[in-house]
RNA sequence: GGCGGGGUAGCCAAGUGGUAAGGCACGGCUCUGCAAAAGCUGCAUUCGUCGGUUCGAUUCCGACCCUCGCCUCCA
């Protein structure tokens, strides 16, 4: 069974075919973070969600070749770096530092390339003097170049292949201040931003003058050099539809006069606690906050991988809960299998399983369903190891097929915690304890255990500790 | 106002024109000195409301209600 994706530009499911069949790696873009503060758990859900995409692809035997651009300039930073008194790269370095470590703490795997706009400020510009020559862009006489939406439809290109529009019902310039610039049309966007005061420090060269550029630009840049004009695969927030991704194919496109991206997917947002993040309500989250209040990497990304994708989803601290409860019991599972299976370390995975799980994928990343045949796999697993009936191979083989259905999850295995000696000392206490029958005494350092963070499994096998 | 998603058990969440996956929570049981942990097991006559099509609809159609998103800051 093929892999079928949502493509927002059909709106349908359609299968993923690779631009090149011959084998030349899927170009996969994914548009990455505006590095102006610690990125909250919304921001993740669209990274995890791509991060899924590629190890899905991969799964399925596609090579990737993933790229997640560095947005280190844009109207927030500027002001930002001006009120902090410090330099763009010294504040933009520091989010930036901090979004990889993110990444990493959720298991995603790092993108081949993680190019930053301001260096590549002279692709832009040559993308730039391509659209103006093209009489596609203008320079206005506040000295901005802006993208005319109008030329570019003279041209028999479409603008409007993500989202229908209708500019007529659309209430163009009601949310943002539009006297600000002077383009000719209200849809116009900036190409490039003329230097203000305001801007600082923050100025390039350019054939227009001094400046900075516009937030689309950069993607279009950025993805076709690393990519190449034409490429497979671009991903993004739903938000980002429109209008930064519909600009993006237009200044390609526009530059180019070759089709941008075969397919385009986008991720729904996420709620938490049923409602839109926002500070004031106090639901507004970074995965910084959530670590501090004792989740893991691994929890949140498992919660973030409960549901489908274009689905809005509500991100609870009850879900974190049910996510650590959740990878208990699949850890409790693996553990008892690694026992059985001791020495016996190769053996060739169950493929009904593995198909039953990827034939979920494969349907526009059902990750739900996906769940299901993972957690009746461990139910039918969990029920043979009760009954002792898993012998060695089978445990092993039990784990390879876990091991490959992770290399599309990235949840892992439950990192072993060392137990302290003095801990055990006390286990020993107790286990000695209750031998004799004084169960006060043996209840009592339990108890003790409990207060210093860990629990006592007492298994047929004898007394184990357990952090909590 | 225009466009696009959603409304399925206490919570999260799949799915199908033929009688509702999975997870969490909860109850029961096994184990235990008692617990805990772990395991097993039970848990929606019902899928926002009202109509329509159909032998049959949660699934298709229509209307309505509610909710979320986008409409040049946005994952």
């Amino acid at each position: 069974m093929a892999v079928r994706f949502f493509n927002t530009l059909s709106r349908s499911v359609q299968e993923f075919a690779p631009l090149d069949p011959a084998g030349k790696p899927i170009g996969m873009y994914c548009c990455g973070p505006t590095v102006h503060d610690f990125a909250h758990i919304g921001n993740f859900r669209t990274f995890v969600f791509a991060d899924l995409v590629r190890r899905f692809l991969e799964f399925r035997g596609f090579a990737v070749k993933h790229v997640m651009n560095i947005t280190d300039v844009e109207d927030k930073i500027i002001r930002r770096v001006r009120e902090s008194n410090t330099t763009l790269r010294e504040f933009t370095g520091k989010y930036e530092a901090a979004f990889l470590e993110d990444l990493r703490t959720l298991t995603c795997l790092p993108a081949h390339h993680t190019p930053r706009a301001t260096e590549y400020i002279t692709e832009m510009v040559e993308l730039i003097r391509q659209l103006i020559a093209r009489g596609i862009a203008y320079q206005a006489p506040d000295n901005s170049v802006y993208f005319s939406i109008d030329k570019y439809r003279g041209c028999g290109c479409k603008y409007g292949q993500l989202v229908k529009l209708n500019f007529d019902e659309m209430r163009v310039g009601e949310r943002v201040a539009s006297d600000e610039y002077e383009k000719e049309s209200l849809a116009d966007f900036a190409l490039w931003k003329a230097r203000v005061p305001e801007d600082g420090d923050v100025f390039w060269p350019s054939p227009w003058g001094e400046g900075r550029p516009g937030w689309h630009i950069e993607c279009s840049a950025m993805s076709m050099k690393l990519l190449g004009a034409s490429f497979d695969l671009h991903l993004g927030g739903e938000d980002l539809a429109f209008p930064h991704h519909e600009d993006e194919i237009a200044q390609s496109e526009g530059a180019t006069g070759r089709p941008f991206v075969k397919h385009w997917m986008h991720g729904a947002h996420l709620l938490v606690e049923g409602k839109k993040m926002s500070k004031s309500l106090g639901n507004f989250f970074t995965l910084r906050d959530l670590l501090t209040k004792g989740s893991t990497g691994r929890e949140i990304r498992y919660l973030l991988l409960t549901a489908h994708y274009r689905d809005s989803f509500n991100f609870t601290l009850d879900g974190l809960a049910g996510a650590r409860t959740a990878l208990a019991r699949i850890d409790e599972c693996l553990a008892k299998l690694r026992e059985i299976a001791g020495a016996t370390t190769t053996a060739a995975p169950d493929t009904a399983v593995l198909e039953k799980f990827a034939s979920a994928l494969d349907d526009d990343l059902n990750i739900s369903a996906a769940w299901a045949v993972i957690y009746d796999w461990v139910r039918d697993l969990n029920r043979a190891l009760a009954a002792n009936e898993i012998q060695p191979p089978p445990a092993a083989a039990a784990l390879a097929t876990w091991q490959r259905m992770d290399t599309v999850l990235g949840i892992g295995g439950k990192p072993e915690a060392e137990v302290p000696p003095e801990l055990l000392a006390l286990l020993d206490e107790r286990n000695a304890a209750r031998k004799a029958k004084d169960f006060k005494r043996g209840d009592a350092l339990r108890d003790d255990l409990k207060a210093k963070g860990w629990a006592i499994e007492d298994t047929a096998k004898g007394a184990k500790l357990k952090k909590l």
